[in-house]
DNA sequence: GGAGAACGTGCAGACACTGCAAATTTGCAT
DNA sequence: ATGCAAATTTGCAGTGTCTGCACGTTCTCC
């Protein structure tokens, strides 16, 4: 983070500032009712900068992070040596929601109420786990000292995937809690049961 | 299919026809030097025609269809009460694919190519999938007994969609054969390692 | 064969997005 | 400080996407 240039800060805080523009108009008024014109002014920059940082509207509402990559590689080196992979990916993807959340918990809450409105983001969400999953197959392959085509942390990676959206969805849903904490627990429970096989529906004898 | 309805006819014939128009464009020229009026044209329907089956040309070349759910439906509930849930998917989704590639081979391996050479398609067909795995949830948890709510059936359709796009990625790889039966193999391989845990890597003494 | 619905089409218009070149800002070495 | 090189922002022009609306045509059903 540091002697890291004026420069790179100051295009930091402008996506960051496009991005909030966007999530906060489209909050406001549907994101139908908003241009790109309005975030680009709403963020101080002319409407051509704002393709410099997004293809388009949707991009910006969920505003994926470039650095992204680095850090989940460096999440999942950096964790014992003892734990499965499966754990390991799970913990990867926990710390990740946590800063998300903790990064600006208000911003998060609205970006999820407006790609409830709108599928189409929901698509464009699940768009960027999939690259999440792309970035964690080369750290999952070294860890357990595979080939990066090997099928497994393919098949780990987007099952992870999968379990993730199953929590996301889940918690997005009007019922029930929404605050961090619960996430992690349907995260979890999603995880651990992909991780121990799905052939058959689990006989439930606790949990509501 | 009979007792359809002259119009409903029609209506099919103009969507696979735009659909068609669209890959074949797009594998020729590259899908950013095909207008949505060149598509229209050699489908023979006028532009605004198009937009009444498409929200635009990227979803054309995709070409989901809008029979799938009652079909995946009927294919779930028709299978032997004895198979696992993940068998009962597996197999849908065999057929599924098997059923699209009987339809039009050529015009499937072309529009692999044109994904191929657009990622921004891929996220599309992935899309499509999410879509997919929607449709057999209902259907997974009648044939289970258990609530849609369950998350049981949610993460299994999602598990077995992240099976099928990683036998999809790893089949369209330039790598290796690319005719349905190794498709199916790869398919059968990722769903049986999801359905039989994921948490360490299996070792592996057979297979190359 | 006629009422009514569904479909195809043309038009107008707002908006999305992209190249290009000029202007501005920043990094760095003198 | 000062000047040069690289990165970034910006305006502009132009093409293409997509939508709402109204009207003509085609099919369905009675």
């Amino acid at each position: 983070m540091p002697g890291e240039g004026l420069r790179d800060r100051k295009k930091r805080r402008t996506r960051a500032a496009l991005a909030r523009a966007a999530v906060l108009l489209a909050a406001e008024r549907g994101l139908d009712h908003v241009t790109v014109d309005d975030i680009s002014a709403a963020a101080g920059v002319s409407p051509r900068t704002f393709f410099n940082y997004f293809a388009g509207k949707e991009e910006a509402v969920i505003g994926p992070d470039p650095d992204a990559a680095a850090r989940i590689a460096a999440r999942i080196a950096a964790q014992p040596e003892d734990r499965s992979a499966a754990v390991v990916v799970r913990d990867t993807l926990l710390a990740e929601i946590a800063d998300e959340l903790a990064d600006d918990p208000e911003l998060c809450l609205l970006r999820i109420k407006v790609v409830h409105q709108h599928p189409a983001l929901l698509t464009r969400l699940f768009a960027a786990g999939e690259e999440t999953e792309q970035h964690m197959v080369a750290a999952v392959a070294a860890r357990c000292g595979l080939s990066p085509h090997d099928i497994y942390p393919h098949l780990l990676a987007a099952a992870a995937g999968a379990a993730f959206r199953v929590a996301m969805t889940r918690w997005a849903s009007p019922e029930g809690r929404r605050d961090p904490a619960r996430l992690a627990e349907l995260f979890i429970e999603a995880m651990d049961l992909v991780a121990a096989g799905l052939a058959d529906p689990p006989h439930r004898s606790d949990e509501g």
